[in-house]
DNA sequence: TGGCAATACTG
DNA sequence: CAGTAT
DNA sequence: GCCA
C-alpha cells in the first residue's frame, strides 16, 4: 500500500521560506549583525539630542536603574547612524530602539533644547557627590550611597577614613590620572615597552593592544593587553609567564601599581603603569590566554561592550554560548534561561571562524563601535 | 509581560 | 556572599 | 526602556 506523503502545512517550501525569513529578520535586530564605526560627525543632525540622552543615560546608570541605561545606549546607537535630523515623535517612533518614551523625550529636546527631568536631577548636590565617588575606581553604587549617606563631600573627606579598602585608596589617590584619557600614541609607547619586555621573556609569547585602541580609537581609558604564548592549551600554561613579566616591568618601574592578580586558575591581572618621566598613573589589564582561547579573548577583549552583549545574545539564542574562552554548542537552559550545561567547545582559537559559526559578518575591529 | 552577556577577583 | 570590574 |  502506497502511503501518501502529505505536507504537513509548516513544512511547504513556501512557508519554510517564510520561516527563513522570519529567522533573518530576527537575527537583523541585533547590533553585531551591523556594528558601527561610532564616528560621530560634528555635523551629525542630532546631535544635541545624543548628548542629552547620553547624560540621560548615564543618569538612570548612576542611580542603579537597571535596563534603562542600556536601552539608552541603544536609541542613541540608533540615532548616531542616521543623516538627518529627527525632531518630532512621529518620525522619532518609526525608528529601531526607539519607543513611546525614548519618542517623545526626543521631541521635548528638540521643542524646548532641554529635558527637564534630566535637569532636575542634575541640580541636586548629592548627585554631583554620587558622580565624584562613582569614578573611583574600585567604588561602584553602593559603596559611594554609604559614603554620602555617611555624609562625606569630597575625596579629601574619604582619603580621612581609616577602613578604606587598598584599590579604593589608589583609586582616589590617582584619581585624575585614571579619569583622564590616554592618548593613541602614549598607549602605542606604553604598549611597546610590554611588548619588549615580553619578547626578552619567552619570543613564543606575543602580546597584543586589544579594547578601544584595536578600534582605533585615538585616546583610550586604558590599556587592554592580550597575551597568549605557541602551543599552549591552558591560561595555567602562561601563569609563570605572567608572574615573570609583572616582576620585570615593576621592576623596570613601568608597573606601579596591582590592583588585582589572577588567581591560580585565573587569567586576568589589574593594575597601574606608567611612561617614564610621565607622572601620569595609567590603567593597565593583562588577559593571559592559551593559542586555543585566542581568538575568543580578542573578541571580547576588543569589545565594545555593547557589541560583545550583542553577539553573546545571538549566540544565546542559536543554543550557543560565547564567552572569553571560545564559543560552545547544545548549551542546555532551564525554562528561565538558567544554564545548566556548558555545552561542547566549537572554536576559540580563531576570531573570524567564531563569526562565521555565529553567522555574523565579520567586521574590523573598528566596525564594532555601537556605542 | 519577561528578558536583557557572561565571567573573574576582592574583602 | 555582595560588590566591582571587564 | 525597548522588543519579541
Amino acid at each position: 500500500m502506497k502511503i501518501a506523503i502529505v505536507h504537513h502545512p509548516e513544512t511547504t517550501p513556501k512557508i519554510l521560506a517564510a520561516q527563513r525569513m522570519s529567522e533573518k529578520d530576527k537575527l537583523s535586530s541585533f547590533t553585531c549583525m551591523y556594528g558601527g564605526t561610532g564616528k560621530m560627525h560634528k555635523d551629525n543632525p542630532n546631535r544635541h539630542t545624543i548628548d542629552i540622552l547620553q547624560q540621560m543615560g548615564e543618569y538612570y546608570a548612576q542611580i542603579g536603574v537597571p535596563w534603562k541605561p542600556q536601552a539608552y545606549q541603544k536609541a542613541i546607537g540608533t540615532l548616531k547612524k542616521l543623516e538627518v535630523k529627527i525632531d518630532c515623535f512621529e518620525d522619532a517612533i518609526r525608528l529601531p530602539n526607539i519607543g513611546t518614551r525614548i519618542a517623545k523625550k526626543i521631541e521635548e529636546i528638540c521643542t524646548t533644547g532641554h529635558l527637564r527631568t534630566l535637569d532636575n536631577a542634575l541640580a541636586d548636590p548629592t548627585h554631583k557627590t554620587l558622580q565624584l565617588f562613582l569614578r573611583i575606581y574600585g567604588v561602584g553604587l553602593s559603596q559611594a550611597h554609604k559614603w554620602i549617606q555617611a555624609g562625606h563631600k569630597s575625596l579629601d573627606d574619604l582619603l580621612a577614613l581609616p577602613d578604606l579598602h587598598k584599590n579604593q585608596r589608589i583609586g582616589i589617590d590617582h584619581y585624575d590620572d585614571f579619569n583622564t584619557r590616554i592618548p593613541r600614541d602614549e598607549v602605542t609607547a606604553l604598549g611597546d615597552i610590554v611588548k619588549k619586555v615580553a619578547a626578552d621573556i619567552n619570543l613564543n609569547v606575543e602580546a597584543i593592544i586589544g579594547g578601544s585602541y584595536r578600534r582605533g580609537a585615538d585616546t583610550s581609558g586604558d590599556i587592554d593587553f592580550i597575551i597568549t604564548k605557541r602551543n599552549t592549551r591552558s591560561s595555567w600554561d602562561l601563569l609563570s609567564f605572567l608572574e615573570t613579566l609583572v616582576a620585570r616591568l615593576t621592576c623596570d618601574g613601568f608597573l606601579v601599581a596591582a590592583l588585582t592578580v589572577p588567581a591560580s586558575s585565573g587569567s586576568k591581572w589589574h593594575g597601574a603603569c606608567a611612561l617614564p618621566g610621565n607622572p601620569l598613573w595609567r590603567r593597565i589589564d593583562f588577559l593571559v590566554v592559551p593559542e586555543t582561547e585566542f581568538g575568543a579573548a580578542l573578541l571580547y577583549f576588543t569589545g565594545d561592550d555593547i557589541f560583545n552583549r550583542s553577539i553573546r545574545l545571538l549566540a544565546s539564542k542559536k543554543n550557543m554560548r560565547l564567552n572569553q574562552k571560545g564559543l560552545y554548542k547544545d548549551v542546555l537552559r532551564t525554562f528561565g534561561r538558567e544554564k545548566l550545561s556548558e555545552g561542547t567547545l566549537v572554536e576559540g582559537g580563531d576570531e573570524r571562524k567564531i563569526f562565521d559559526l555565529l553567522g555574523v559578518p565579520w567586521r574590523p575591529p573598528h566596525e564594532r563601535i555601537c556605542r
